[in-house]
DNA sequence: GACAGTGAAATTTTT
DNA sequence: TTTCACTGTC
């Protein structure tokens, strides 16, 4: 097999250098657009392949599904024995662990994952003095706690909230989300680590079957993720991490720069290669993100190389506000796509989701596709939350959130008293079993909120009692569809695939296992699984109908027309590639709880890109426009010290996601929570070199725009505010298309004329920057010349071309 | 238990 | 401006 020289071939020397490296842990310092995850991938399929690494003893974590999916794409295209590695996200790394020592870890068998909300929903039920934003608040500091490591015994817990409460808060809410015999997303990495540092034979098993273990995006893995990575590497253990201390940004999310920027401390004798050379963006845009993250301070030091040499400057816009800033970018994409270009190609970046709104106006007025990612996400619409929590009431009977959030829905005539009520009898059990119990959990199926619930059957008013009777009728007839009733203890269980207690070295998955591994989190599981197939959405569309669900939002839609029934209907459809079984049940979860992305629509592939700047890690565009660069947005204006530096790194991020061109506007006001703001321009726009960028428009003083440069041209003749609105160009250049273009009848040339006079400065985005030479009427058109500065001159109509032929407003000298 | 009305608050969020 | 949580009413 010569494929693998052809692999290696084709990387430059430090990437060959960490695909073969080996002997000592590595640390690869990956630039933006380096190449890092063709590093990784090379070297899963080198190490199988050249090094006869067993597969299976090869590990590596990611954070995000796309990623994961990707490197195990790419990594089995490279090598297909890389299918039996594990190369999963993070979480489902940890749930894939727990899933094995279910009860080893405390947990149900068949336990799901809460998300905030049912976290909330749970604290709220445990904590009833809390109100809904303060269960929040202390969800979010739990979620923090456990990305520390923090148990609530433990004195560290100041530095999340120095109030003394918080401990008791966490505690309560511990002890009651293990009752429910479920997991929240920390404890996918928090009990994993605890298992493997409490059991040595789970730990050592682990230890042995993985010999390599890689992380990616290792500069945004926090502490919990630092000690998991600790106890599944033992001392035979490779470790080769993937980061880049540039763009870490998720440190409000429990993220270290330190765990990078320590590595070498914490595994001595580390390796440390740099990736520098940059294949995705021009040098000038390479040159404005550099100088922007230069100015921090606690960061490795890295200067990136533009391996693509030259291009376009990337243009400074300073704008009215954000209706000028939203048409401005929908006149540039329109523009660039008369042209050619496709509306993909294009990403609009913003700071908060919120400024999404204004861009998907402007979009949808001029018919320009788009698509936003990250907001509605799908998995948080109120029906399929409600379909998801009954299907994981019917997979686990101790899961309070979902059973209160199905059980009167639709109206059963069953209150929060009577939810209490189930609940309370359900726990008396629990506390009963547990007592019971000799070192293992025993919950019976006393436990479980439906046997609850027929208990207190008597005793409810007439109304709740038909209500309740009719919705444990429900939930039996769809467990008894879907198979066994739950196992009262998982240990024997998972005996066959992963043994609890094996005495044997590493066990060899079964085949089904296997599968679920190489599919590394995807939602759609390995064909081989489609013999089931029809099953599971036979099952989940049975369950919507029979819980009521689908009548009731079916009202809903017709109300308020919504999509709620077609949306159902997705799910159902999602369900398909999974088996009916307790199994096929479980695993469908999983995959839901653990990859939320959306599926994507297909329905229009040319669209442009609405994103948040953190949502754009790991992706290219070829055009890029950073939006709201103003003080207060981007960065926000009560950011200093390592949180300022921290949104330096988020516009680092920003810039590099920019192949070919890079677009930075800034708007004088902007409408903030109702009233209308100024606006000052981001302080990351005066880190930049003025020589690296083109200004466009009205410059605030300190910006040097190209009229600044040469005013002895011009002698400053049009005074910086000749025009009549006092606009900056943009609300010219648009006003006058809409103005005199559509609406308003012909005013003969004056309007045009006073406009467009010989002498003014103005950019064409084919030509660069230009000067208007002449400028007369016909007898039916106004026009211009314009003599450009990279030479030639060239006749325009600017009734139809005004927003081809930016006007440059002469201010801020 | 469902609804309308009032008032305070308002990032980013891989899993 | 918009959103959502809470309050009071039927």
């Amino acid at each position: 097999m010569t494929n693998l020289d052809e692999w290696l071939s084709v990387l430059n020397p430090e990437q060959r250098a960490a695909v073969v490296h080996q002997g000592s842990p590595l640390l690869i310092l990956a630039g933006a657009g380096s190449g890092k995850t063709r590093v990784i991938t090379t070297k899963v399929a080198w190490l199988i392949k050249e090094r006869r690494v067993d597969p299976e003893s090869i590990l590596a974590v990611t954070f995000t599904n796309k990623a994961a999916r990707e490197m195990s794409e790419r990594a089995r295209r490279m090598e297909p024995r890389a299918e039996r590695s594990v190369l999963r996200t993070f979480h489902s790394f940890g749930a894939w662990i727990l899933r094995r020592n279910a009860s080893l870890a405390g947990l149900d068998s068949n336990f799901t994952v809460y998300d905030d909300d049912d976290s909330v929903t749970l604290l709220s039920k445990a904590m009833p003095v809390l109100t809904r934003q303060q269960a929040q608040g202390a969800v979010r500091k739990i979620a923090r706690a456990k990305d520390y490591c923090y148990s609530p015994n433990d004195s560290r817990l100041v530095e999340i909230d120095p109030d003394p409460d918080f401990a008791d808060v966490y505690a309560t809410y511990e002890k009651r989300l293990r009752d429910t015999g479920n997991v929240d997303f920390g404890d996918l990495i928090l009990l994993p680590v605890r298992l493997l540092n409490s059991d040595a034979t789970v730990r050592d098993r682990l230890t042995r079957r993985f010999s390599v273990v890689m992380v990616d995006e290792y500069q945004d893995s926090n502490v919990a993720q630092f000690e998991f990575l600790k106890a599944v590497t033992g001392p035979g253990s490779y470790i080769c991490v993937v980061g880049d201390d540039d763009q870490s940004i998720y440190r409000f999310r429990g993220a270290e720069v330190r765990n990078i920027l320590t590595f070498s401390e914490n595994f001595p004798g580390t390796a440390v290669i740099r990736l520098e050379r940059n294949y995705r963006s021009v040098a000038p845009i390479l040159s404005i993100a550099g100088h922007v993250v230069e100015n921090n301070e606690g960061r490795l030091g890295k200067t990136l190389i533009a391996e693509r040499g030259a291009g376009k400057k990337p243009v400074l816009v300073f704008l009215r506000d954000q209706d000028e800033e939203s048409s401005f970018c929908a006149e540039l994409i329109q523009n660039a796509q008369k042209k050619g270009v496709p509306y993909a190609d294009w990403a609009i970046l913003y700071r908060t989701n919120a400024q999404s709104l204004g861009f998907e106006t402007e979009f949808l007025h001029r018919k320009i596709p788009y698509r936003v990612v990250g907001s509605l996400k799908f998995y948080e619409r109120e029906e399929i939350k409600d379909a998801l929590a009954f299907l994981a009431l019917v997979a686990n009977g101790r899961d309070e959130v979902a059973f209160r959030r199905v059980v009167n829905k639709p109206s059963r005539g069953l209150g929060e008293v009577t939810q209490d009520k189930i609940v309370s009898e359900a726990r008396k059990a629990l506390f009963e079993g547990v007592a019971g119990a000799d070192g293992n959990f025993d919950f019976g199926e006393k436990a479980d909120l439906l046997s609850a619930a027929r208990r207190v059957l008597e005793g409810l008013p007439k109304k709740a009692r038909s209500g309740l009777s009719e919705f444990i009728t429900i939930v039996e007839s769809l467990r008894s569809l879907i198979g066994d009733a739950p196992p009262v203890d998982d240990g024997d269980e998972f005996a066959g695939l992963f043994p609890a207690h094996a005495t044997t070295g590493d066990v060899p998955l079964p085949d089904a296992e296997r599968q679920s591994v190489g599919d590394s989190g995807a939602i759609v599981p390995d064909s081989s699984k489609k013999k089931g197939a029809v099953g599971l959405a036979v099952f989940v569309e049975r369950l919507v109908e029979s819980s009521g669900l689908l009548a009731y939002h079916q009202g809903q839609d017709e109300v308020a027309g919504t999509q709620k029934v077609a949306n159902l209907q997705e799910l159902v459809n999602a369900a398909s590639l999974y088996s009916a079984d307790r199994a096929g049940l479980t695993e469908f979860l999983e995959h839901i709880e653990l990859d939320r992305s959306m599926v994507e629509d297909d329905d229009n592939p040319d669209s442009v890109t609405l994103i948040t700047v953190h949502n754009t890690k790991g992706l290219e565009f070829p055009r890029v426009v950073i939006t709201g660069l103003e003080s207060g947005i981007f960065p926000r204006d009560d950011k200093a010290g390592d949180d300022l530096e921290e949104e330096r790194r988020l516009m680092y991020v920003g810039c590099t996601r920019a192949m070919d061109e890079l677009y930075l506007t800034s708007c004088a006001a902007r409408r903030l929570y109702g009233r209308t703001a100024f606006m000052e321009p981001s302080k990351f726009l005066r880190e930049i070199d003025p020589s690296d960028v083109q200004v466009l428009g009205r410059a605030p003083r300190g910006f040097t725009s190209f009229t600044a440069r040469d005013s002895s041209l011009d002698g400053g003749s049009t005074g910086g505010r000749s025009d009549v609105s006092g606009r900056p160009l943009h609300g010219e250049s648009r006003g006058g298309q809409d103005s005199l273009g559509d609406s308003v009848p012909r005013r003969d040339f004056a309007e045009l004329a006073a406009r467009w006079k010989v002498g003014r400065k103005l950019f064409h985005d084919d030509y660069g920057y230009g000067m208007i030479t002449k400028a007369f009427p016909t007898d039916s058109e106004f026009v211009v010349m314009v003599r450009f500065e990279s030479g030639g001159e060239r006749r325009f109509l600017p009734k139809y071309q005004a927003k081809d032929l930016m006007l440059v407003e002469e201010e801020g000298l």
